[in-house]
DNA sequence: CTCTGTGAATGCTTTCACAGCG
DNA sequence: CGCTGTGAAAGCATTCACAGAG
């Protein structure tokens, strides 16, 4: 089947959320609550969970377990994914130790920088490497997702090396659009768009 | 007029790379273009500016110079604005000094944290404050955006402060949904649900 | 002839209304 | 009853096709 963005957006927030709720030992929740907790309507999420064949909950409202158990199995979310960082300033560096990363299932195993100078100043239990390695690295670790915190203009040439290296995923917070082939999946987040779009909706 | 989100997204990102192509000296710029540049079709971009009554650009494309002046306009992006961080731990104290904002309308001016020790730390040329002084800071400077990089829980208090302190568009790194009044803008960025929504698309 | 501008058509998503289950 | 599950309806957004402008 083909979902939709929005869908697995919104999907996702509910697997995070779900999450939340089995720290701290909910056991059921409605479709109203899941709802509320990441900004869409009851009927929109009954329909995606829905749309993703799950069902059997009638009556008491999600069983918070299993239904996370369904919505990871369905989006892939239970594997453990490996995934490295390439360009080691300051998000880059911020990056690298943020721990919800490891909470939820990704584990970050590598940071690139072309500046050996950074490299050797950096204070991480994560290993850094010159962006020379790359491939080497990421064929070793067996490293699934990239990480893409390096100036705009080398943001395609980065991404490059990646997908070279076999990566399948790429996160990128620079603010140019990659290329990339088709069977690639990425996500921009572009910080300045974001205050963009914040402005273009204040009525002043 | 009402926008929707993916419009004001794109013709956000549109403004943007206009601005690039200002800064290379481009003078010309055709629907197809500014969608590759975007990921957007060329129907689709034109559709948007048409949407937002910009029109007169016959024959040889978008003047890059005009069009970015009247989509500056619409989207209320001609005016500076100026914003503050709550919350300087790695992340935050990266936004601090991230130029990308100072170059594009957005001007960090205040940063805040409720840790005495990480204000005396920190080394930056933008004043910071305790949490405290956020009212008084946001008042004096007429700070009109906050950025919060708190940890999550803290997230909704530090929303409502910024509320009461007169803002009224605020980003959101954290995961949590917060709930705002009707009137204030708030865009979400949330790092683990980008890469949930990769992994979610991977193919293995 | 090229590239924008835009009504009309298509195709998606969301919403609705209500059946069904326990 | 309460809350999910889901076809059908409504509402939006995108695509198309082509008119229009220089």
């Amino acid at each position: 089947m083909e979902l939709s963005n929005n869908l697995i957006e919104r999907t996702c927030k509910v697997f995070g959320y779900l999450d939340t709720l089995e720290k701290k030992d909910m056991e059921f929740v409605s479709s109203m609550d899941l709802a509320k907790a990441i900004g869409a309507t009851a009927y929109t999420v009954r329909k995606d969970i829905s749309l993703l064949d799950i069902t059997g909950y009638t009556r008491k409202g999600y069983g918070v377990r299993a239904l996370k158990e369904e919505l990871g199995k369905k989006l892939c979310l239970n594997k453990k994914r490996k995934a490295c960082i390439v360009g080691l300033g300051r998000l880059g560096t911020a990056l690298l130790d943020y721990e919800k990363f490891q909470e939820d299932g990704f584990k970050i195993v590598a940071g690139f920088d072309s500046s050996i100078n950074k490299l050797e100043r950096i204070r991480t239990h994560i290993d850094v490497y010159p962006v020379s390695l790359i491939k080497e690295i990421i064929d070793n670790k067996k490293i699934e997702l990239g990480i893409i915190t390096v100036p705009a203009e080398y943001a395609q040439d980065v991404a490059d090396d990646l997908i070279k290296a076999g990566v399948t995923g790429i996160l990128n917070f620079s603010h140019i659009k990659i290329n990339l082939p088709r069977h690639i999946i990425n996500v921009n987040l572009d910080f300045t768009n974001a205050l963009r779009c914040i402005a273009a909706q204040l009525t002043d």
